[in-house]
DNA sequence: CTGAAAGCGCTAACAG
DNA sequence: CTGTTAGCGCTTTCAG
């Protein structure tokens, strides 16, 4: 491990010499040549500062912090991680990834073991978009939030958050797009959900927009975002269609998507002939398992998690900066299940 | 932040005495009434060592590196990144995930940013079993392999790795157990993937020792282990039974099982009361979206990267020991795709 | 049994 | 324009 001293050894000059060429504090303070020749044998004898030294100097570490919580299976987990990994290294930051558990002091733990390490910055990650308290940090740790929002009106502190009104609105305008009038909401009964609003009011705002407020939406709430409960209220929606039924559904969710499609088989509707349906999330190996291969509104975790970490690095390097709510879009994924509407009339003669 | 010297001004005595109670080096050094009040007051105020003041002085980070190919859908990233993460902070380490590209140079770009944080020990993750060479990382640097194995024979360093073998002997037995004779195997054609190789052994051996070494094994290995080439390998080794169909089949993997069981049900069999099948991998959600649900072999890349992170300690604080080579079972995870094969007979009165 | 002092690699006043 | 110096928080001889 080559240090300053050995460079500074080699060239017959002294240490803070050296220093002040590798941090390029050197305008009117070392002669240009001389700085230059220094920082070339710097790179020649392969120098890389000593990073504890530095923190005990500056109380500066170059990491950050992604605290979250860990389901082993949740299915965001790696696109998250990555996402951030990507931008902090990008920033020259290293990102320590800092699991919390569901125990009850966990968060406050995790938070221990953050600043012990002094980290630079910390991002707050939720395992799906909510509503949540301001850690407890020091306010010298610059913060922000990812997937949730802090309880209050203005945001306090920077929030990444989804479009998930975008997304949704898009969604639906596509499957109007594709000729569907008649388009049912498969939701979720259930406010821990942010997103079930947001969503609904996507969808409707889609509607209104295309036909008009004259329409009264088809929508109703499964009682949780899983496969079953989605076909279950996919039965209900139906039954409660009557003779008029859906050509088209828009789903909270993957998994509600595949639900409302066992219900739409077993009602004896093919897809995507007679049902066209887009799930929302794009979770992995969705497509690969669903048949057909499900269209989709893409919760876009990698992208959020990397603006999270700019943000933060931002906020490291302008302290004084306005907290802000960044807001990505959700990307509608084309895949195989959505068609093109037909017309009844078409539809009775086959 | 409390400093050793704020305990030492507080109980009127010097920063060594305190440092050696607090690291338990007091024995006939402090006398035991002071080392514990020492220590007492110490937590009383909330004292953490500062690991930047350490890391220079001892030259340790108690930092862990997990260095790995990260695909954004890598299904197994989260599991893997979970169990480093969890087995570092259990034995005071903290996991650094760093990243690798598939660039050229990245591997040794990714070892020096380890280095240059002064980790402690590296682990190195392979994306799927396979072997591959010796790292260039300094020899006062420990480092295991997870996922993968050294060229050369004997293990020159600690590996950890799944226990393919045993894994698809077991699944082979279970279905053997629940009455099939007819049980073929889906492999994969691709001599890249390790686990091809000793999944098949297991599959063979358990047919052995169960049905004596005279049945032939129908065997028939898909060009890659992609649902599609799945489901061409299916109909393929459907074809060459003809009249003896198999009613249970062993796959290479879940998204092989998934194409087999399309396969399956286009010759017009149920699942499973035709035919029982099992998976390898365990991939989340393929339980959820596969139905029936999918008995499969679980990868146990949780419990594999712990491992290797204890591995990797150990070596940190035992330098001298030996390199071990690690089998972590693959556990069967039963669900809903074996039935008990029905007697031919009663097949067709039916 | 306890304290003083040096030093890990670096930065930043401050002298020169 | 360059060098000297002190000090970040801690461990570790070495004296006392």
């Amino acid at each position: 491990m080559v240090r300053m001293r050995d460079i500074a050894d080699h060239l017959g000059i002294s240490v803070s010499t050296v220093s002040l060429a590798m941090n390029r504090k050197d305008q009117g303070r070392v002669n240009a040549p001389l700085a230059e020749r220094i920082r070339a044998t710097a790179q020649e004898m392969g120098y890389t500062p000593n990073l504890h030294a530095l923190g005990l100097k500056l109380n500066k570490s170059h990491a950050i912090a992604l605290i979250c919580r860990t389901s082993p299976d949740d299915p965001f987990l790696s696109a998250m991680t990555g996402g951030a990994q990507a931008a902090a290294t990008d920033a020259g930051y290293i990102l320590i990834t800092i699991p919390v558990s569901s125990a009850p002091g966990a968060e406050a733990e995790a938070i221990e073991t953050a600043l012990q390490r002094d980290v630079d910055g910390i991002v707050f990650a939720a395992d799906f978009y909510r509503r949540r308290s301001i850690p407890g940090v020091p306010d010298s740790t610059p913060f922000v939030f990812l997937d949730c929002v802090s309880t209050g009106a203005n945001p306090v502190v920077t929030e990444v958050i989804a479009d998930e009104v975008q997304g949704s609105f898009e969604a639906t305008a596509h499957l109007l797009a594709a000729g569907h009038t008649r388009i049912g909401y498969i939701g979720v009964d259930d406010d821990r959900y942010l997103a079930r609003h947001l969503r609904e009011r996507g969808f409707r705002a889609a509607l209104r927009e295309h036909l008009g407020s004259g329409a009264a939406p088809l929508i109703v709430n499964a009682a949780d975002p899983s496969i079953s409960a989605g076909e279950q209220a996919a039965h209900q929606l139906f039954e409660r269609a009557g003779s008029e039924p859906p050509t088209a559904l828009f789903c909270f969710s993957d998994r509600t998507a595949f639900g409302v499609a066992q219900a739409a088989r077993a009602r004896g509707l093919r897809l995507p002939e007679d049902l066209s349906i887009v799930g929302f999330d794009n979770v992995e190996y969705t497509s690969e398992f669903f048949s057909p291969r499900l269209t989709t509104v893409e919760l876009p975790h990698q992208r959020m998690s990397a603006e999270a970490v700019r943000q933060l690095v931002h906020r490291i390097e302008h302290p004084r900066s306005d907290p802000l709510r960044i807001t990505v879009p959700c990307p509608l994924i084309h895949r195989d299940s959505v068609r093109p509407a037909v017309p009844s009339s078409e539809r009775l003669e086959r």
